[in-house]
Formats: structure tokens, C-alpha cells, sequence
DNA sequence: CGACCATTTGATATGGATCAAGCGATGTGG
DNA sequence: CCACATCGCTTGATCCATATCAAATGGTCG
């Protein structure tokens, strides 16, 4: 439990800075809002582009702006004083993060592959939801069910690793599914430091699930669920 | 991990009905809130009383109240499809629960010892908060706390036994301890449910701590800490 | 005192981690 | 265009932390 071969993650803070502007307007795919909020952030933000593997924000430093994800997927994480790395959370494209109200990031933010995301002053932000109380409502739904999934993660990880990565399986489908083709924007050690497995257990899982037929994988970034019912059984 | 002991839950539901009001103004030493919405909702709300292992809300139930204890201590939690119970959160007076905005609950809530708790509508909080955007801050606020501990309970369940044993007490030590005594209100299977550990596990860890003389352990709910380094160190 | 329940302690089993090696895709330099 | 290094993933063998099974102990209430 205690070690873990060390550091995996490679972020490269070297591209981390932003190049500028041009807010694009283009909804996507995501449905982590419905209110008025991702179309302000949107229209009082400005977008930011992050490639692969780079730092949008670091833990601890000073939480002053919330994201959303326009393109391409981002994963928070912290590094255990063990050397392990705890994954946080996946966002994709119209999902929001940053929203944690404390001063400082409890989680550092990567892109995964490379992303897009609008980015609005925290400040302006909570200034707007003292004057309008729908986006103050709507802060907090959001807020909530960020819990709402923490909640979830706790469930999933006093699970097996074959419920763990099943009800990842369905997580991601609900998120990024088209006919049921999981396209993962992560790695398998991203989705290893997601469940609390290794990455050896998590390919041992998904192969063990393909021999069953529950699921194809015909790249490794590719899923293909053919029985969501054994699936879900499995999620218990 | 598929088997485990059963349910060993066993609530007396013929007690939930409550008592009637009488409200109950002073001030309980939990530390939950600062702000104005605890003394609101002791002014405003209807106390009740729940007799130990009785339930306060049940799982599937609507979330029409919000609640805050008096004295006592409160459980939530989830039985799972193979039988398990995992515990949510244990919430001890002072403390604020039913805030899932979700409109079913999605734990049960227990007593775990005599308890008193204040209640208010849902509706009649989130119409005020319309009205006073200081109350939907603290909404806010409180909802973020509430992340914030699941949060840490992720990081918490991927470490060892001993590592969450030991944030355990230092958690409870946090909030309900007199000069290194904490005194706990809940037995070694709600902690177990609440660790994802078995019941032998977290006796056979803390004797081991005692052993080790960083605790010690004059009755089953009574521990004492001898060496909080030692546990912070542990905690990693 | 005796029944009952919570807790501790002991012996054994097992799921997933760890260690180690192989494999396929991607990229790079000659 | 091919040899070769690299990287991400899979597969295999072994080990260990924690679960499971079982029994003893202790505390509480009639």
C-alpha cells in the first residue's frame, strides 16, 4: 500500500502559459449545465488552450478563476505524500471546474490530451451571483452535484475492482458515449489513480470483462460495451 | 468482497415519529456554522427528538427538510445491493445535514445516540435564500464544506488500514475531543462501515496503536491520544 | 448469575499489489 | 524505408494486507 513506483505524471509546466482570446461559442457535448452560467462564462470569459499533459493550475495555489471544458478533457489530482496520485475528477467538454470555495486548489488540474476551457475570475463570479440570485442557485446546484459525484466515488471505491471499473465503464458512457463507443481521452494509470487500482489490475479487469464479451476493446482507448445489463449488474 | 456479514443495521423504525417542538436556543459546541444560518434555522425550525438506532430520513425518501443536531450524533448511510453498509458521514452537534440538493435523499440517516435535531423546510431555506443573498452564500458555503470532507474522504479510502484508522481519530479529534480525549458516539462497525474496513481490522489497528503507545484505549468508545505527531505522521 | 451484545484476538484465505517480462504501436535517426 | 528506442499496455508469477471464519473476552441489563 505504502509504495507505488513513484511519480508517474509528466507534466511539461513549460507550455503552461495561455495563448489568448477568441471566445468560441460553440456549445458542446457536455451536459454538466443547463442554466444561464456556462453561457455567461462563455461570454464574460476568455478561452484558454492547455496541450497535452500541461498544468492549468497547481494545488495550492490561489483558486481566483473557475473553468469550463470546451474541447478535450482534463483530470484533477493530487500527489499523495507517498509519492502516489490520486485522481480527482474527469472533466469533458461542458463540465465546470475550479468551483471548490476555498482560497487555495486542494487539487491540481492537467490537461489530458490538449483542451480548450473558458476561464472567468472567480471574483466575478460570486460578485454576479450577489445581484442575481438565479446564478447563486445555480452555483450551487453545480456545487452539489460535484458532491452528488463525490458521493458516488466514495461508494465506488469500497467496491471490487471489477465493480470499480464497471461503474467507470457506465460513468464514462453516460459522459462520452456514442452508441455505446466509449472513446477514453486518459491512460490506463489515469484511470488506475481514478479508481485506487493499478494499472496492471485495471487492464487484467477490462480483458477479464472482454472475455466474458460484456465489452470490446478494440484500441486501447476504444470500448465497445456489448452488454450494459452485465455491466450494470456488475456496478451492484 | 462480495460477502459480508449481512446487514447489521437494526433501526427500531417505531420510534421515528417525533416529539413535538419546544425549541432549543443554546448554542452546541459543533463548529459547522459560523454564519447566521444555524441561529435561523433554531429559530425558525421545530426540534425532534430521535431515540438511538432510530431513523431521521430514509433513502428514496423526498428531501423536503434540512436539519441540524442539537446533541447527539447522526449517521448517514447506504445499503448496497450485496448487503453492505457504507457509512456517509457521521454528523455531531452543531452540524448541518439534508443538504443534498437532490429532491430524494440518497442516504438514510440514522441516530446513532439519543439525538436532538432542528429541522426546517427545504423550501422555506432556499425562498429565504432567494430573498437574503448572505443565506445563499452560506447555502453555498456549506455545500462546499460538505464537498470539501467528501473530497478528503476519497484520498482517505484509497490509503491503508492504519492510515485511515489514524485520520479517522484525528478527524474525530478535530471535532469532538476534550484535551486529547475523544469521545466516541458510534460503535466499531459504524466506523468500519464508515472506513470501508472490517470490524477486526480497525480493533486489531487500534490496538496495534496502543500497543505502540500512540493511543490509548481505556473503554471501547473512549480514546485517548498520547502522540499526535505519531498519528499525523501516519495520516501522511 | 446468566443471556446477550460489542469488542478483541487468533488462524486461514484471498483479492489485488508488486515484481518482472513480453508485446504492439508510435516515433526517430540513419 | 527500415532498425531501433520508447512508451503504453498486457500478461504471468509471487507476495502481502486485509477479509473471512471462528472463538474467547468483557461489559451491560434483566
Amino acid at each position: 500500500m505504502l509504495t507505488q513506483t513513484a511519480i508517474r505524471s509528466n507534466s511539461n509546466h513549460q507550455f503552461a502559459s495561455a495563448r489568448a482570446a477568441t471566445p468560441v461559442l460553440h456549445r458542446m457535448t457536455g451536459d454538466s449545465e443547463r442554466g444561464s452560467l456556462g453561457e455567461t462564462m462563455q461570454l464574460m470569459g476568455a478561452t484558454m488552450s492547455y496541450p497535452r499533459n500541461t498544468e492549468i493550475f497547481g494545488e495550492n495555489e490561489p483558486a481566483d478563476y473557475v473553468y469550463k471544458v470546451v474541447s478535450g478533457a482534463v483530470r484533477t489530482y493530487k500527489i499523495l505524500t507517498d509519492g502516489r496520485r490520486q485522481v480527482g475528477s474527469f472533466y469533458l467538454p461542458g463540465d465546470i471546474f475550479g468551483l471548490q470555495f476555498a482560497d487555495e486548489h486542494v487539487f491540481s488540474a492537467e490537461a489530458i490530451t490538449d483542451t480548450k476551457v473558458v476561464v472567468i475570475k472567480r471574483s466575478a463570479l460570486t460578485s454576479l451571483a450577489g445581484r442575481d440570485a438565479s446564478v447563486s442557485k445555480e452555483l450551487l446546484n453545480l456545487t452539489s452535484r460535484e458532491l452528488q459525484r463525490m458521493q458516488d466515488r466514495v461508494l465506488l471505491l469500497v467496491k471490487s475492482a471489477q465493480e470499480r471499473v464497471a461503474s467507470f465503464l457506465l460513468e464514462m458512457a453516460e459522459r462520452a458515449c456514442a452508441n455505446n463507443i466509449v472513446e477514453l481521452p486518459m491512460s490506463r494509470q489515469d484511470i488506475a489513480d481514478y479508481l485506487g487500482l493499478t494499472i496492471e489490475t485495471v487492464s487484467r479487469t477490462l480483458t477479464c470483462r472482454e472475455t466474458s464479451c460484456t465489452i470490446e476493446v478494440p484500441s486501447s482507448r476504444r470500448i465497445v460495451l456489448r452488454n450494459r445489463t452485465a455491466l450494470n449488474r456488475l456496478n451492484a
